[in-house]
RNA sequence: GCGAAUGUAGCUCAAUCGGUAGAGCGCCGCACUGUGGAUGCGGUCGUUGCGGGUUCAAGUCCCGUCGUUCGCCCCA
């Protein structure tokens, strides 16, 4: 035991039930990306480091890539989000696709992180980005698409919340403010703290920064004012749109919400479940109108976001809300084996019950039928046949079905059609 | 990078003041050689993470180290 390898720092080992949670939810996530008009589309695992140390913000690339050198001396790095890599891949297209362009993808991704609660090393992201429209309407089908998957899977909008917010808004603020443009990326850093620091810490944080107590207040004024957005051309429309679109229950200004990435330049979201234990954030996201442009693409807005795997099953595990008894049929159907003589014929009969499209597991070896009913037991499996001297003589299968314990003789010839029958009364009932 | 907790059987955990490492679950077998989950009985299971120190004696106390978890920092 204690030479086992342990796996590394931050990785995690999905077991068959932690895997089907993984798929379901890419199941989900599929449905509602499609059901959106959104086209799958993935990208290496692997990046040069370049396309992050333009435009991601430098913690980014500095602190939390992985980046090594290949054996031809070049820096890479595992991929620590997607949006670069989706503007590189448009860029080289640009003039091939047809816009507006609606993208999704699910994969993993990689960040040098201390892990901890909802965070890892390495972890799942679905991305939905639509490129090739500026409009606030287009920024409210994006808050649908992430309002219709919380539906999808149960989360109500007491439990879940989507936070709005605009930097144009928050930059005009500023200006108003006279503060100057090279100070704004610290004083992002500092409305974005106002909710977890103290009074007292926020302001000496502010004071560090340079700030007189005048400009503090208004600040202060700004990130408490719920009615601000109403200044907002952009947010106005915003809004109007996603309560046509049926989720304005789901979606919140938040005038404290700036989130980290550099290139963000208008809109910007981010969901908080808020009954769960747990305070990160469940998505992340916003309008990048300028990151194509800076990969070496045609100037092309865009939005989009990016919703991990980890805080999401934490959440929904908290509520309840995962899918039951997941991953514990591997097979619906377990062909015993009774002897040796009938070995063959076993193997051969649970061929026939697969080639008529059922899941079948045949026990590997001849083993007392008590442990082969135990087994099938073990790993789920509904039903059990059994094909000893008795049934080779007279062409019969002995079909047991194993929650009603009860068990019957059919030709061999029926025997796919009269499980498969089993099967689907038991999926109905 | 900083701080805290924690590490005992495959899993979950116990072990009083420092005094012979235990239970449940699981697994295997038998009761029950053509029929599973229940029940009963029996069996399997440990260099107490690793290294050092204190002591007559260390799972227990001390130091170090590694892993894990939680928090801070940071956060796409």
């Amino acid at each position: 035991m204690t030479d086992i390898i342990q796996p590394l720092r931050g990785t995690r080992d999905f077991y068959p039930e932690d895997q089907a949670v993984i798929s379901w939810l890419y199941e989900n996530m599929r449905q509602v990306s499609e059901s959106f008009g959104y086209q799958e589309f993935d990208g290496p695992f692997l990046e040069p480091i370049e396309l992050y140390a333009a435009k991601s913000g430098e913690e980014l690339v500095k602190e939390q890539a992985f980046v090594f050198e290949d054996r031809g001396r070049n820096l890479i790095t595992l991929r620590p989000e997607l949006t670069p890599t989706l503007a590189r891949m448009v860029a080289q297209q640009q003039q091939h696709l047809h816009y507006p362009l609606r993208w999704w993808s699910f994969g993993p991704f990689w960040r040098y992180e201390s892990p901890q609660k909802g965070r890892s090393r390495e972890f799942f992201q679905w991305n939905v980005d639509l490129l090739g429209l500026d409009s606030p309407e287009a920024d409210a089908e994006m808050a649908a698409v992430m309002a219709v998957f919380f539906q999808q899977v149960g989360l109500s909008p007491d439990q879940v919340q989507i936070m709005i917010n605009n930097r144009r808004l928050v930059d005009a603020q500023l200006q108003k403010l006279e503060i100057p443009p090279r100070k704004q990326g610290e004083i992002f850093r500092l409305i974005d703290k106002r909710d977890k620091l103290e009074d007292a810490a926020w302001e000496a944080y502010a004071e560090e920064i340079g700030l007189t107590s005048k400009q503090l207040d208004s600040i202060k004024a700004m990130v408490e004012d719920e009615a601000l957005w109403e200044e907002s051309e952009e947010l106005v429309r915003f809004f109007r749109a996603v309560e046509a679109l049926g989720v304005g229950d789901y979606v919140q200004y938040a005038p404290h919400i700036i989130r980290g990435l550099d290139y963000y330049t208008g809109t910007v979201f981010e969901a908080q479940a808020v009954t769960a234990d747990i305070s990160r954030a469940l998505l992340g996201g916003g309008r990048y109108d300028n990151l194509l442009a800076d990969v070496g693409g045609d100037p092309l807005p865009g939005v989009g976001f990016a919703m991990g795997d980890m805080v999401l099953a934490i959440v929904l595990e908290e509520l309840g809300l995962l899918p039951e008894g997941r991953g514990v049929t591997p097979a619906d159907v377990l062909v015993t084996v009774f002897d040796e003589a009938t070995l063959l014929p076993s193997y051969s009969l649970s061929a026939e019950l697969r080639q008529a499209g059922l899941k079948v597991s045949c026990y590997p070896e001849v083993q007392k039928l008590g442990k082969q009913f135990k087994h099938a037991g073990r790993i789920g499996s509904r039903v059990a046949t059994i094909l000893g001297p008795d049934e080779l003589a007279n062409g019969m299968i002995a079909v047991k079905d194993l929650e009603s314990r009860k068990q019957e003789l059919v030709p061999r010839g029926e025997a796919a059609d009269f499980i498969k029958k089993l099967l689907d009364k038991a999926s109905s009932s």
